[in-house]
DNA sequence: GCATTAGTTGAATGATTGTTCAACTAGATA
DNA sequence: TATCTAGTTGAACAATCATTCAACTAATGC
């Protein structure tokens, strides 16, 4: 069964929005663009992302750094493994991770140019 | 007074710990960072977000195309009013929306491109 | 004046999220 | 073998968030 409109506008400006409605991504596609940014809009995340563009390092490193649990760190670790911007390698006991590629670092700078404009 | 480390671990880089420290972003420099991504982080607000670097909308256009209540629409735009993501000018009663600067659509473009990849 | 409409707002509610805690695995060391 | 440590995991809880609802404001037209 097909959705209803929700809105009660009489006036609306239906070329515009029949012409934006052309070239509109998918919905499921509109989500995974959100799924990435919400990567990076978590205070804990976004400096976990910082550090390891600076120098890879294990999760200890990190819990140091960021003053939190290796539990809260590794939890973080995995949301980013799984959105694919890190990535690491083990050497005996200890995992050492790293940014995944270069989009990382030029969101961050992107962002980092908006709020010190 | 001040927090203890919380991190149980014995042996770490403590070198580059320190190294990356030196260069570390402030607290709360990381927590407007992360702020301003949330903004892209709901699959609504990217979503208005995207549409209006197409064409500049009134509120009803953005619920038409949307598929949402008025008040809905109207939530998100004042978030996204408040981070300085979006503007707007008056004409009668009719609000029309806009993109408040280009890093908009350079971050929006980046995560596609990280998405497509 | 009154009615209508675009938009805003605050409170409430259900969903999502971040951290903690405790238990666990795997590699190292003895 | 037993023990220690780096890291992971699932459940639980508190905090945050998105949408809905109802009430409201301001501009338009009768």
């Amino acid at each position: 069964m097909e959705k209803q409109p929700i809105c009660d506008c009489d006036v609306i400006h239906t070329d515009v929005v029949a012409g934006v409605r052309e070239h509109m991504p998918s919905k499921e596609e509109f989500n995974k663009l959100a799924n990435l940014y919400k990567m990076f809009s978590g205070g804990t995340r976004v400096q976990i992302l910082w550090a390891l563009e600076q120098s890879e390092m294990c999760v200890c490193d990190l819990a140091v750094l960021l003053n939190m649990t290796k539990s809260a760190i590794s939890h973080q670790l995995k949301s980013l493994r799984l959105s694919n911007l890190v990535k690491f390698r083990k050497d005996g006991q200890i995992a050492y991770y790293s940014l995944a590629d270069d989009h990382v670092k030029d969101i961050i700078d992107k962002g980092f140019e908006h709020i010190n404009e």
